[in-house]
DNA sequence: TGGATTTACATAGGCACCCTATGTATCTTG
DNA sequence: CAAGATACATAGGGTGCCTATGTAAATCCA
């Protein structure tokens, strides 16, 4: 039988294909995920927006930097700190959010409705993901 | 409530967290996913595993090089056919293996201890994942 | 059987993504 | 107010992955 160390492995590797046959098939930005944090959670600065997506506050500076360059959000400087900045969705941006969802969700959709699953196996696995990145201490994930 | 379309775009996007987390923790390189490629199916030519990790041919080609580089697999040729290779697992890679499953594996199970989620779920989320990564048909998968 | 096509793999060139190290400006605190 | 913490940017570099293309061998077929 699998331990639930053996499906850990078998979760990552699984994702890591999943994500790269979504990206070349349907051409997946990075910069989608922060969208869809800010869709999500509201306008956040460049740190919380990297600590909400797991990455590195540069890697998350040049992200919000090209979303901005492509008029998907805007940073307007925080009133109450004079360092930070709001990072913030724009009407297109949000279209563009709602384009990719549809492209990428319906993908996967269709690909459920070719196997033995069911909505609410798709809803468990995201509820899994979700919950193994979900860190109510920030210092607490093992990820 | 959710749709099927939603969910689909959420397990992509919570995917793609993870693979980075746990990459950025654990030093996950891609090539073992060929070896656990070689490992669940035995030895392969280049481009059946390009197909089987859903990547392009020359970008097996050089994932397979630098595991070679590396002393995890060996390529001979194939007898019945002296355009292909075959290749196969070394015991460092199968060692390899092993440990990287284990890292990751134990890094996914810790943190699956502390979330709502049974074992039962996580092996849902695995199946979801590799069923919708399944293709009975070459050509009829739409990621 | 011999030329055209297909198939297996390699190489070249390049882009996307992400990281660490570091710098600068601004808070916060003793 | 000096010292440390925090928010963000820049610099430089590595991995992962792609398309385009080349070469050699296998297959197909007139």
């Amino acid at each position: 039988m699998s331990t639930s160390v053996d499906l850990g492995s078998q979760l990552v590797t699984h994702a890591a294909r999943l994500v790269r046959a979504v990206r070349r098939r349907h051409d997946l930005p990075a910069g989608v995920r922060v969208l869809s944090l800010l869709d999500e959670l509201g306008d956040l600065g460049v740190t919380a927006l990297a600590r909400a997506d797991r990455c590195s506050q540069p890697t998350m500076s040049a992200t919000v930097r090209d979303l901005a360059d492509d008029g998907w959000v805007v940073k307007h400087p925080d009133p109450a700190d004079a360092r930070a900045t709001v990072v913030a969705l724009t009407p297109a941006g949000r279209a563009e959010l709602g384009r990719v969802r549809r492209r990428s969700g319906e993908a996967v959709a269709a690909r459920l409705a070719e196997t033995t699953h069911t909505v609410e196996d798709l809803a468990t696995a995201v509820a899994v993901l979700r919950d193994l990145l979900d860190h109510s201490d920030p210092e607490g994930s093992h990820l």
